[in-house]
DNA sequence: CTGGATCCTAGGCGATACTG
DNA sequence: CAGTATCGCCTAGGATCCAG
């Protein structure tokens, strides 16, 4: 997709977009909750478990303005509104749930990863210096 | 893979961190610009464009502690280090370069929904209340 | 050249309170 | 029930200076 010699950067701007709606802490997880059908601002809501309100509502609207979920009003009272995915939405799940199984299966190797790498960083002080050695102190 | 009634935000614990990995701001980029072979650091900084080099560092960093990328310091004058992807870093090309396509292919559709819904944001402004109408400038 | 330590700001996100 | 408005924390991440 991208020639070679070119930044990189610009030649992905798209893709980083949706990456980032990826990797935000709640959109994938309403997309997920969305996928077997319709849901209320409160199904989603219990279905998420820990989002607020606020994020919630922020999420669905930027989610909306992308036209990966649909928002249906039915003026009752007390008011209710579901939210769906539409066809853009459930094609995004492929691609995404791709990306979960990798995590699923790999997720063993990087554990594996995480932890040799902070055995390392604890047993090689700084190139030979003899140092206290903290294992990074909670400071950053 | 989540059975469909529990909490479902335990369940993907795992995926949720790969997904902010991918989601992170120069991560996947640095894959990428790692894709055909080794680089240095500073290649890589090239690359990516606007990158700090604290960034950069920190990413590295962090892409290594996962086991993604792996690092080979020569120690010479001025020293040499170069980045490659390890296996596992190849094989999470994969499904973000899925993802990629994913985007490209979908980029005109998401376009005319934001567009769309910008449009229908503009028009009902807020209840009636006349509203100067500011497009909410979307950057990045 | 590589990369650590510091400082500083924008904004993501949660908590809470209020409206229709 | 659905949604908005306000506040305040906290972290990501850029700029800069220093060191090996």
């Amino acid at each position: 997709m991208s020639p070679g010699h070119l930044p990189l950067v610009e030649s992905c701007k798209p893709a980083k977009a949706v990456m980032s709606r990826v990797g935000d802490k709640w959109s994938m997880l309403i997309v997920i909750a969305l996928r077997d059908g319709p849901l209320r601002f409160n199904e989603i809501k219990r279905a998420a478990g820990a989002i607020s309100q606020r994020m919630l509502t922020l999420t669905l609207r930027s989610l909306e303005r992308d036209g990966l979920v649909s928002r249906k009003v039915t003026p009752t009272t007390p008011p209710r509104v579901d939210y769906e995915l539409t066809t853009l939405g459930h094609s995004l799940r492929e691609p995404v749930e791709a990306l979960g199984r990798w995590a699923f299966e790999h997720q063993t190797s990087i554990d594996a990863a995480q932890a040799a790498f902070d055995a390392r960083a604890g047993i090689e002080p700084i190139t030979g210096l003899a140092d206290g050695g903290a294992v990074k102190g909670r400071a950053a």
